[in-house]
DNA sequence: CAAATATAGTTCTATATCGAACTTTTGTCA
DNA sequence: TGACAAAAGTTCGATATAGAACTATATTTG
């Protein structure tokens, strides 16, 4: 049988992207937000005013790490938090002016990255990565929420 | 033009799997070995008696964060580390008898992630797929280097 | 309806991670 | 050779991350 490592490997190109992806930002005079808070405001820009239970679904953190994070990103001013009305559990994480004032950087800084991650690859392997990538989220999510 | 999140796909996937790694390894009465402790195990596996320099370019982490898991990693008796004779700035880190032990259990847990990861796919699917994770990750190496 | 259970978040504690600044040792070069 | 530069690690302070235990609210069920 084959020796495989994909494991191995996505956990590298995570690190070195966050690294490339956070001097990134500072290149760009980004100074209050680094790239994992970036990616719990990147799904706020798809879909806003969303619980934190929402969050961890789609970030795929902990609502542990989601709950500090959220401090912090509030403390900065880029979001703001609001008991739902309807349900006193749920928290509603909404995007503030500053943060959408920072989309457009953001969305430069992201596609910098895209065209590294792909430089010398094709579409046709481009889409087949991505869709392999997202069939093996689907295969972990679906393990995690089978044994909790 | 299309878009892009592979980045951001990575970033789940990172996440959902250390910690089902992290689960598994207790399932198997690993309880002193996490999943990050264990990436750096699992490339001394590979080559034993490397210098922390080394394993900057093995794991893909920094060396501040090299220093303090490997005083962690020595505490736990996993590994120990010894100047290099003749270079003295060096430190050279190598497996102990335990961490040899662990070696069996650990691919073990690595296969049964292996398998979860690649379940539905077909073995050119995954042989591209990981194909095309090592060029990215040589893309964001090469980056990282040519602009320190 | 009251009690039991489930859901939503927070807090606590520990580890992971990194950049920047630092020390020590080695290498270079005028 | 002596000063300067480069290389190898460590330390420090900050953020990220998660499991376990906890509080508060909502839902289910007898």
């Amino acid at each position: 049988m084959k020796s495989r490592e994909g494991g191995f490997l996505i956990s590298k190109v995570k690190q070195v992207s966050s690294r490339i992806f956070d001097k990134k930002l500072k290149s760009y005079a980004v100074t209050d937000l680094n790239s994992a808070q970036g990616r719990i405001i990147f799904v706020l820009w798809k879909h806003d005013d969303r619980s934190i239970s929402d969050l961890v679904t789609d970030t795929a953190l902990s609502k542990a790490t989601l709950s500090s994070m959220l401090v912090r990103l509030e403390r900065a001013g880029h979001v703001k938090r609001t008991i739902d009305k309807n349900d006193k559990r749920k928290t509603i994480v909404s995007l503030t002016e500053k943060s959408k004032l920072l989309k457009r950087t953001y969305a430069d800084v992201s596609n910098e990255m895209i065209d590294l991650f792909y430089q010398g690859l094709s579409e046709e392997q481009i889409d087949a990565f991505e869709r392999t990538l997202q069939h093996i989220l689907s295969n972990l999510i679906k393990f995690e929420e089978d044994e909790p």
